[in-house]
DNA sequence: TCTGGGGTCCTAGGACCC
DNA sequence: TCTGGGGTCCTAGGACCC
C-alpha cells in the first residue's frame, strides 16, 4: 500500500509576508486579492477577528475590529519565489515530490522507517530554511493525506502532523468529520450528498459505490474509492502539458472607452504570449472575453469570441487577432469591469519550417526570442508592442504592496531578520 | 467608490458522418 | 403504420480546486 503525504504552507501568503517583516508576526494579517478586492489569506489571529476567507475587504474595513488588522495587497512575485524555498527543501529530503499548488505539494513517503520522526524534522527543516511554518497530512491515498493535513492544521495539540494510515484511526474521524470536509466535495455536491442523508464521511464511505457513480458521476466514485483506502490518484511527478493560458483582471475603475478596452486586450494578449514562450508553446486558438460588474446593479452583458488561428507565439500576430475578436466583443453603451484573453490549443512549438505558413516562422521566432531576452534583463515592459500598456489608466488598485524581497535586486533587504 | 485570477475535469447535447 | 445505430468532434456549462 502505498504512502502519501501532503505538506502544506500554514496561511501561506501571510507567512510569505511575515517571513521578511518580523514586526507582522503574531498580528493579525490578511493578504487581499487583486484589485485589493477580498482576503485570501489570514493569519490565526486574522481568523479569531472573524474574517472569512473570500469576504470582501470594503466590507470589513467598516467595522471596529478592522483597525487592528494588518492588511497586504497580494504579491505572487514574492509568493512564487519562497514556494520555490520550499519546493528545494523538500526535493533535497523526499524521494517524490509533486507540486499541487503554490503551497501545497504531495510526498511520496513509501518505505520511511520512523514516518512520525521523518515528518517533524521535515516540518523544522521547511520553517528554519524556507522560514514558512507548515502542516503534514499522512496517508495511503492523496484524498486521505489532504484530510489528515486538515486535522493537523485544525487540531493544534497534533504538534502539525497527523498520521490516518491506521484504518480504526481513520474510522473514527470520519464518524465525526461532515463529508464537506473532503477534497473534491463542494458545496453543490455536499448539498445533493445531504438531501440524500449523507452527512457525515462515514456515511459516505458506507454508501453503496453505484448510488455514488450515478449521483456523483466518476469524480465522486473516486473520491469514495479514495476514503476506502485504495489509491487511485498516483503522484505524477511530470507537469501535465497544459491546456489553456488565461490573463484576465478587473479593472480598477469601469472602462467605457472603446480604446481603453483595447489596450488593456492588446496588454493581456502580450502577457499570454509571454507564458506561452516560457513554456515552449504555440497557441491554436484564442478567445476574448469582457462583462459588466455583477455586482453594481448595471445592466449585465458578456460576450466572448473565440478564433482559430495558425499556430504561434508570436505576440504581434497574437494582438491583431485579439483586436479582431474585441471588434464582435465590443457593444457600446456598456460600462465593463473585466475582460480577458485565454490561449488554448497550446502543442510545443515546431522548430521546423511549415510549408503554406502565411508568416515567416523563423523571422518571427527570432524577434520574439529577442524580445524576451532583454525584457528578461532590463525587466518586463523594457520593449513592448505599442498598443500594450505598462502602467494603465484601468490598472488594479494594489495600494499595501510588500517589497519584492526575493525577486528585486533594489528591493532586496540588505539584512535580514531571520 | 468598493466583491480575484487561473486552472482542471466531466457531462450533455448538437452536428456530422457512415 | 411506426422512426437505425454508433462513433467522433465541438461547445457550453457546471462543479471543483487553490
Amino acid at each position: 500500500m502505498p504512502t502519501f503525504g501532503l505538506i502544506d504552507g500554514n496561511s501561506f501568503y501571510c507567512s510569505a509576508e511575515q517571513a521578511f517583516a518580523p514586526e507582522l508576526r503574531s498580528r493579525p494579517l490578511v493578504v487581499l486579492s487583486n484589485n485589493d478586492g477580498c482576503a485570501i489569506a489570514r493569519t490565526p489571529e486574522a481568523k479569531a477577528l472573524g474574517i472569512k476567507m473570500g469576504e470582501p475587504w470594503h466590507l470589513f474595513r467598516k467595522r471596529p475590529e478592522s483597525r487592528a488588522v494588518e492588511w497586504r495587497s497580494s504579491n505572487y512575485a514574492l509568493y512564487g519565489d519562497m514556494s520555490r524555498r520550499v519546493y528545494d527543501v523538500l526535493t533535497e529530503r523526499v524521494p517524490q515530490v509533486e507540486p499541487y499548488s503554490i503551497d501545497e505539494m504531495f510526498l511520496d513517503l513509501d518505505g520511511i522507517p520512523d514516518l512520525d520522526r521523518f515528518c517533524r524534522d521535515l516540518r523544522r527543516d521547511v520553517r528554519q530554511i524556507a522560514k514558512i511554518p507548515t502542516c503534514v497530512g499522512i496517508g495511503p491515498t492523496k484524498t486521505i493525506a489532504k484530510l489528515a493535513n486538515k486535522i493537523a492544521k485544525k487540531e493544534t495539540a497534533l504538534g502539525g502532523v497527523c498520521d490516518l494510515r491506521d484504518p480504526e484511526l481513520r474510522a473514527r474521524h470520519y464518524e465525526r468529520l461532515p463529508i464537506a470536509e473532503v477534497w473534491g466535495i463542494g458545496g453543490q455536491v455536499g448539498a445533493k450528498l445531504a438531501a440524500a442523508g449523507i452527512t457525515t464521511i462515514a456515511d459516505f464511505v458506507r454508501a453503496d459505490p453505484r448510488a455514488v457513480r450515478d449521483m456523483l458521476t466518476v469524480t465522486g466514485a473516486r473520491v469514495q474509492t479514495e476514503l476506502r483506502g485504495a489509491s487511485c490518484l498516483p503522484l505524477s511527478l511530470m507537469a501535465p502539458t497544459r491546456k489553456g493560458i488565461a490573463v484576465s483582471r478587473s479593472f480598477g475603475h469601469m472602462i467605457d472607452r472603446p480604446a481603453e478596452l483595447r489596450e488593456a486586450i492588446c496588454t493581456f494578449a502580450a502577457r499570454a504570449a509571454e507564458k506561452l514562450r516560457a513554456e515552449g508553446l504555440e497557441a491554436g486558438q484564442i478567445t476574448v472575453f469582457t462583462h459588466t460588474n455583477p455586482h453594481n446593479g448595471d445592466p449585465w452583458y458578456s460576450a466572448q469570441r473565440q478564433g482559430k488561428i495558425e499556430p504561434t507565439a508570436d505576440t504581434g500576430l497574437l494582438i491583431g487577432e485579439a483586436i479582431r475578436l474585441l471588434r464582435a466583443v465590443w457593444h457600446p453603451g456598456y460600462r465593463y469591469f473585466k475582460a480577458g484573453v485565454m490561449l488554448q490549443d497550446l502543442a510545443p512549438a515546431r522548430r521546423q519550417a511549415v510549408l503554406f505558413a502565411s508568416f515567416d516562422r523563423d523571422q518571427s521566432a527570432a524577434a520574439m526570442k529577442a524580445m524576451d531576452a532583454i525584457n528578461a534583463r532590463f525587466g518586463r515592459g523594457t520593449l513592448r508592442i505599442a498598443s500594450t500598456a505598462t502602467s494603465p489608466s484601468w490598472g488594479a488598485r494594489r495600494q499595501n504592496l510588500s517589497p519584492r524581497y526575493t525577486t528585486q535586486a533594489g528591493e532586496m533587504l540588505v539584512a535580514n531578520s531571520f
